[in-house]
DNA sequence: ATTACTAGTTTCCACAAAGTAACTACATTT
DNA sequence: AAATGTAGTTACTTTGTGGAAACTAGTAAT
């Protein structure tokens, strides 16, 4: 999301859903956690993405240097993702979200 | 988000991203936090947010059991929000995304 | 009779995001 | 010459979300 409005408002939550608070960010982030993986790995991987969006969002990440975009002079092209500092920060925190969301399903379970 | 192919995916993320997921719901609860709010007060409070769009955030997150909401016969209408446990759960997620996202700026800032 | 208050609701329109399907570039392989 | 591989790109269309502005209901106050 590039809305101005939400990145430069005074609520730090808003900010912060300016730049990881769609439906795709949170998805991408938490897939790559820990590895280096490459495009079509990413494609593969992300459930219900189209490569348009794919790379729309990594693109995003770069730009917010939440991720690190490394590409090789090399034919076919060759080009491999990996997580910043400031995404590998999100990692503990996404993680929660899965607990939570995991934790909760399972009491809707046992009614 | 009512998107049934985030709700029902194998992924818990994309699970969470279909309840929690857009600009607007983590901007809401993480300012209702442990409060009591009417829906006057919401209006006040959440940044950027026009009143139809508020009505439909506060419905969908009854209808997922993260926010309770309290009517009193009374004239005129008073309505009452509150976060349920499962609500509850999230706000230290969310200040941590908080953190996050303050710690992240003050380090460019400091560029 | 009119105004005020609260918590919405409605209709139409605008915009953002996403989807589709074809296309791109270049070295290598067949 | 044609096909292959990778990582995108493009143009148009569709869908989802949000915005604007007016409207609603009922009791109480003026």
């Amino acid at each position: 999301m590039r809305d101005k409005r939400f990145r430069s408002s005074e609520c730090p939550m808003t900010r912060a859903v300016g730049q990881i608070g769609n439906k795709w960010k949170p998805i991408i982030v938490n897939l790559i956690s820990k590895r280096t993986l490459r495009f079509g790995q990413l494609d593969a991987l992300v459930p219900l993405v189209t490569r348009k969006v794919l790379t729309e969002q990594l693109k995003e990440l770069v730009e917010d240097d939440i991720l690190k975009r490394v590409s090789y002079s090399e034919t076919p092209p060759r080009v491999e993702y990996s997580l910043t500092d400031k995404g590998l920060a999100l990692l503990p925190i996404f993680k929660s979200i899965v607990e939570w969301n995991l934790a909760f399903e399972k009491k809707i379970k046992k009614r």
